[in-house]
DNA sequence: ATGCAATCTCAAGCTGACTTGAGGTCAAGC
DNA sequence: GCTTGACCTCAAGTCAGCTTGAGATTGCAT
């Protein structure tokens, strides 16, 4: 009985479960292990196995990317968490906590603009150089090919 | 006097005064008008002219891109605006208004996810199925291939 | 022992939003 | 008239974040 409650929590499982936990696709889970957002163990087979609290931290990647991070910033988040140990429930009260900063973040960004916007509303002006609402601020920095990200 | 006013308000500019008034790339331009974004005429040397206004509408188009949305749904916006002839104070604060819209849409959006977080912090557990941040909620319809967009 | 679903690897494809490069044309100043 | 820089087109590359497909193997249930 003491056997199968260790056996319980220190479960492996496929990814095929990890997939209908999470919700994600095989062959996404398959991509996050390769970039590193997750670990494996192989059976003689070669078959990935997969602990239990790595579809909580999925669950944590989904979050994080619906707030708009990317894969690496995630990644950066995830590095505070023990890598190959189950996390602690206090392990993850400290990360959720690191998100919530992100999320206040992005409220205090939008408030701004929306409010930057309500001037701009009087005039009906919308102008470069004259609005307030987008005066370069960072608009310097988001060089390159690829993609320009939201929200910055 | 009056001829010189009415060459001012209806100036047709070369791509490279756009691109330095927005700080866009030329290729971005070009970009946005294969995209119908923009419209532009053509002078004998198959150059393209555009109207000064459109360099106000590039600038709709950047803050709209900085709020998440893609060029498909900010085309969608412009829609609304007169093609081709230059829109008036009116037209601008009607289309500014809709992208208050979505503004405060995403606010509200981010706070309801932060009160959710604060529910599970308390508990630390981030659990796909147990915890209310993250039930599917819009899940399922993230299907097909390509980036999936951030804070829809 | 056998069948069949789940798994494996590796290469290639796809969307969005562009950039880069090659090779050629246009226009304004000297 | 000639150079120089801004402009043109078209094809291909890039990056993120995956998916799709081919072809081979594994592992649980009967």
């Amino acid at each position: 009985m003491l056997a199968k409650t260790l056996k319980g929590r220190n479960d492996l499982v496929p990814i095929g479960v990890v997939a209908q936990r999470t919700g994600l696709a095989v062959s996404a889970i398959r991509y996050y292990e390769e970039r590193g957002l997750i670990a494996s163990v192989r059976t003689g087979g070669n078959q990935r196995r997969f602990l239990r609290s790595d579809i909580r931290r999925l669950s944590f990647v989904l979050i994080a990317q619906r707030l708009g991070l990317g894969l690496s910033e995630i990644e950066r988040e995830l590095a505070s968490l023990p890598k190959g140990r189950t996390p602690t429930v206090l392990d993850w009260q400290r990360i959720s906590r690191s998100l919530r900063g992100e999320i206040d973040g992005r409220i205090q960004l939008l408030t701004r603009t929306r409010n930057k916007l309500d001037e701009c509303i009087g005039c009906g002006c919308l102008s470069l150089d004259r609005c307030a609402l987008y005066n370069k601020e960072d608009r310097a920095g988001a060089a390159g090919p690829g993609p320009r990200y939201v929200l910055d």
